[in-house]
DNA sequence: CGGGAAGTACGATTCGAGTCGTACTTAGCA
DNA sequence: TGCTAAGTACGACTCGAATCGTACTTCCCG
């Protein structure tokens, strides 16, 4: 539940609006990791984030911001990560318990996901 | 392995093309769930198919052949199923094993989906 | 041998997702 | 106070997916 191991909820920008861990569905999730580039956001923030949030830039992505804004958005309306406002920057984290709970072993699939691009 | 518990492969029809198991993309197979149609035939497959492979009719969906025709070989090509062609009817099974091992866990995901809410 | 059934092939249409440029908003800061 | 950076909002464009009708092929079976 915590964002940081030092920072409690209650003192953290609210969330914007996602979808209630019930609303979660298979198929709007799966919708969501149907893209390379999403995949790999997912994975990153599972396997490289260090129990910090983070931006659209700390992913270095070579795309235009308008692009980043676009899939983000689509994992957050997926359920798939909380973002949160903080100053300018909107910071984003994986609900790995919420995913957990309802579609278990999920996200494990995305940690093992061999994310080389050209593999034939 | 075998298709049907009494019916060695060697006496099979052939598979109609499908990728490799080291070709499956977690991508691809994400976007061939991405519909709850498709999720719909892939789970009645592992839930309700009894060692026997079964023909598009055998699934009583009321849609146009012409549409299921196009979502199964989006299933065969993303390498969900694999369809033989009995004569005129064309059998299709999930690729369990290739899948199993590929992406394990995932067709737990689709086994426990809930197929209720929202009929669409 | 001919009718019917299973399914494909093809094409038209619609619709939404992805992509990106540009303009805008806002917070921090020198 | 005004610059800069992070990110959004909006809109245009493209492209492919979904849908389905119609025509066709092929096999089985009466």
């Amino acid at each position: 539940m915590a964002c940081s191991p030092s920072t409690p909820d209650d003192i953290l920008p609210p969330p914007l609006p996602e979808p209630a861990p019930e609303d979660l569905r298979l198929d709007v999730i799966m919708g969501a990791l149907a893209d390379p580039l999403r995949l790999t956001i997912i994975r990153k923030l599972l396997l490289e984030s260090e129990a910090y949030d983070h931006t659209c830039g700390w992913f270095g992505f070579d795309r235009p911001k308008s692009s980043l804004t676009h899939h983000f958005k689509a994992l957050r309306e997926a359920g798939l990560i909380r973002q949160r406002q903080y100053g300018l920057e909107r910071r984003s984290r994986v609900r790995t318990e919420d995913v957990d709970e309802r579609f278990p072993g999920l996200l494990d699939l995305v940690r093992a996901w061999d994310a080389s691009p050209t593999r034939r």
